[in-house]
DNA sequence: AAGCAACACAACCGCCTTTCG
DNA sequence: TCGAAAGGCGGTTGTGTTGCT
C-alpha cells in the first residue's frame, strides 16, 4: 500500500500549475500543514517537498537568480568561519536567501578552491594549458597578491557612511546595503588593501582550520603548499597566523524587504561588471608562481 | 559545429528534532 | 511517557547553461 503510495508521488521539475497550487494553498493557510496538500489532493508531492519548494523559490521577495553580492560573500565568509556549516543559520542573515543558497554558493567555492589548488600541485610536475577564465587578458607576474573587489568593498563603503571603523553593519536597514550596492555599481573604485592569504576571512579564521573536512584539499597540494618558503601560503592549511576576526558578524536577518536588483541575465555587459565574486578575481593561473620560487610572493 | 569542463541551481535523500495524540 | 508523523536541515546528485578549445 505504502508502495502504491510512493510510486503515485511525483518528484522532478515543478511546474507552474503546481506552483500556483501550492501558493494558493499558502495563501490561504500559512506555509505550514504541508502534509495536508498531499492528503486535500491537491498535489502528488509530499510534504517536504512542497516546504521545499516554498522556502526555496516561492517565498516571497526572494533573490532567485542573482548572484551573491560582495557583502553576502563576506557574510557567508564570516559566518562559516563561526558557525560552521550551518546553512539555514546563515541564511537568516542574508535576505532573500535561502540555506539552498547558501549552500550552493559555499560549496561551489570550496570546489573552485581545491581545483585551484590541485591544480597548483600539477603545476609544480607538468606544464599547465593557460587558463580558461584569462584567455586574452594579459596575466602579469604576481608581485603581491590583492584582494578581490569583492574584499573591501561594501565594507569601504559602510565605512565612509559611519565614519568609523570597517566592519559589516547589521541588516537593522537595507538603507546602508543599497547604499553600498548603489555606489558599487556606478563604478566607484575602491582602495585595495594588500592582500595575502593570512588576511583573507576564510583562511585565517582558525575555526577554518579546523574544518579541513569540510573544504577538501588535495592531499598533494598540502604538501607542496608546505613546501613553500611563503610562509602565507601555509596559512592556508596550517594552523591560522591571523586569529583576529577581521569583520564584526551582521545580525541577522527577519524581515524581507522588496525583491533586489542586480540581478542575472541582465546584460552580458551587467555580467561581466558583475563577476567579483571571491575567486574569480584571483587570477586562475596565480599558482603558476609555484613554479618559480625565485619570484616572490 | 562538436566536445568538454566548469559552474549554477533545483530537487531529492537521509538523519535528527519537534510536535501531537 | 511513548511512538508515529511531520518538519527542519545538511549533504548529495542530476541537469541545464556557458564559455572555451
Amino acid at each position: 500500500m505504502e508502495a502504491v503510495k510512493k510510486e503515485e508521488m511525483k518528484k522532478g521539475p515543478w511546474k507552474a500549475e503546481e506552483d500556483e497550487v501550492l501558493i494558493n494553498h499558502v495563501n490561504r493557510y500559512g506555509p505550514r500543514d504541508w502534509s495536508s496538500i498531499r492528503s486535500k489532493g491537491l498535489l502528488q508531492r509530499t510534504g517536504k517537498s512542497c516546504r521545499l519548494r516554498w522556502v526555496n523559490k516561492l517565498r516571497p521577495n526572494l533573490k532567485s537568480g542573482c548572484k551573491f553580492s560582495a557583502e553576502e560573500e563576506r557574510t557567508v565568509i564570516e559566518l562559516q568561519a563561526e558557525f560552521g556549516n550551518k546553512w539555514a543559520r546563515i541564511a537568516t542573515y542574508l535576505r532573500g536567501r535561502t540555506d539552498n543558497d547558501v549552500k550552493n554558493f559555499w560549496s561551489s567555492r570550496v570546489k573552485r578552491l581545491a581545483r585551484i589548488l590541485h591544480n597548483s600541485s600539477d603545476a609544480s610536475t607538468s606544464p599547465k594549458p593557460p587558463s580558461r577564465r584569462n584567455k586574452g587578458q594579459n596575466v602579469k607576474p604576481i608581485q603581491c597578491f590583492y584582494p578581490p573587489q569583492s574584499f573591501g568593498l561594501v565594507e569601504e563603503e559602510v565605512t565612509t557612511a559611519s565614519s568609523s571603523s570597517s566592519k559589516i553593519l547589521p541588516y537593522s536597514s537595507s538603507d546602508q546595503v543599497d547604499e553600498a550596492l548603489r555606489l558599487s555599481e556606478s563604478g566607484i573604485k575602491l582602495e585595495h588593501q594588500p592582500f595575502s592569504f593570512g588576511t583573507d576571512p576564510l583562511m585565517s579564521e582558525p575555526h577554518i582550520a579546523n574544518q579541513q573536512a569540510t573544504i577538501p584539499f588535495y592531499p598533494e597540494s598540502r604538501e607542496l603548499l608546505a613546501r613553500l618558503d611563503n610562509p602565507y601560503y601555509y596559512d592556508i592549511l596550517g594552523p591560522a597566523g591571523c586569529s583576529e576576526t577581521l569583520f564584526a558578524l551582521p545580525q541577522p536577518f527577519f524581515e524581507l524587504p522588496p525583491a533586489e536588483r542586480r540581478c542575472r541575465h541582465v546584460s552580458k555587459d551587467d555580467e561581466e561588471e558583475e563577476a567579483d565574486v571571491f575567486l574569480d578575481d584571483f587570477p586562475a593561473d596565480m599558482f603558476d608562481q609555484v613554479d618559480d620560487p625565485n619570484q616572490s610572493p
